[in-house]
DNA sequence: CTATATTTTCAGTAATTACTGAAAATTCAA
DNA sequence: TTGAATTTTCAGTAATTACTGAAAATATAG
């Protein structure tokens, strides 16, 4: 691995990373290396920058698009691909949430929805049921908010990272909002 | 497994589910068993209504004691221990969400911290270096408002969630407010 | 087209992770 | 204490996942 220091710690540390999330290590650090790097990279650069062989690399990537994670392009004169991760962290983080939520927040809820068809036949699944219908709910309401913030504008985003935007400081306005506010429709939303 | 289909269902999804997490299978199974169990499970019943043996249920608690994800207590007149998981999910999930910050997002955030302390030798490292700086505020970012939404009492989040609280909402009560309240701290939140 | 460059696939193998049974350690009632 | 009940540990094995090299497929320059 024929990388500065730098990028090579940040390249393994997503290695062990990855493969706490369920990606594999090889996976994490071909995304690791796109991230850091200035240029897009093709397989035979990171195969040799991070010693793996080109079939495995060429997996890796695939894997990387199936998340829709990597961009593509070709330079002038030169046949092969070129690989890079998107410039704004933010669109990144947004693609892998949707992209997690599609593959497993999707089908647990329609698992959970499924169940809570289901007529119980004892008191030990009238109670399952009922847990069941608590982790949906609160799955939904984690989607919910996710899907808002998710929808942000990275403007926006900047713009509440630069005030310390938390949740609580929204709450609070909330709470003032009650006080000054009046029409129905807030006076509702804030009962 | 014999297990009503209800359960059975359940179990089985957070199974597969444990494994795209990097949380084994049978660890996931135990818990999602215990999750809907109407009592406190031994390690004995657990392991014959999974079919597990006996020593691989005792890893896989001493797994998920290590995530705070379980109760455990005695019934009279028994000496075996019995597990269950608490009965808030709001409360499993902010364990959850703090055990897995402390394993994998402050390692990564003292990673990239450290990096950006380096001084870059060359240009390829001055780039690294601001992109780990990009995303090293993002991870910063995203876990203060997680912090605060962990805060939340589970009342306040009823709340919220009665009154289908988004964040969206919330930002367009944070323009109305602009408008009607007036205070200097408000106007600069607002701004 | 044909030849060459490039990428993908896949069967075989290596490495890792999961699981078991037996034995050791611990707990606690008597 | 002792010993039965219970839990934990761990070496060995099974199952799964990761990785490779060689061959097939695809793309493109001439």
């Amino acid at each position: 691995m024929n990388l500065s220091p730098l990028a090579q710690d940040f390249v393994l540390h997503f290695g062990e990373m990855g493969s706490r999330w369920g990606i594999n290590r090889t996976v994490g650090q071909i995304y690791a290396l796109l991230y850091v790097s200035q240029q897009p990279l093709n397989a035979d650069e990171i195969a040799e920058a991070l010693a793996f062989s080109r079939s495995n690399v060429s997996m890796g990537l695939k894997e990387l698009e199936s998340w829709r994670l990597t961009k593509l392009q070709h330079l002038p004169n030169d046949r092969r691909e070129y690989f890079s991760a998107p410039d704004d962290v933010w669109a990144i983080f947004r693609t892998l949430a949707e992209e997690r939520r599609k593959r497993e927040i999707d089908p647990t809820l329609s698992m959970l929805r499924g169940a809570m068809l289901v007529t119980p036949a004892t008191d030990e699944d009238r109670h399952a049921q009922a847990r069941m219908k608590q982790m949906h709910d609160l799955i939904e309401m984690a989607t919910m908010w996710f899907n808002d913030v998710q929808r942000l504008e990275p403007e926006t985003l900047k713009q509440l990272m630069g005030m310390g935007a938390t949740v609580t400081k929204l709450l609070e306005m909330k709470d003032k909002l009650r006080v000054v506010a009046g029409s129905k429709k807030t006076r509702e939303a804030a009962a």
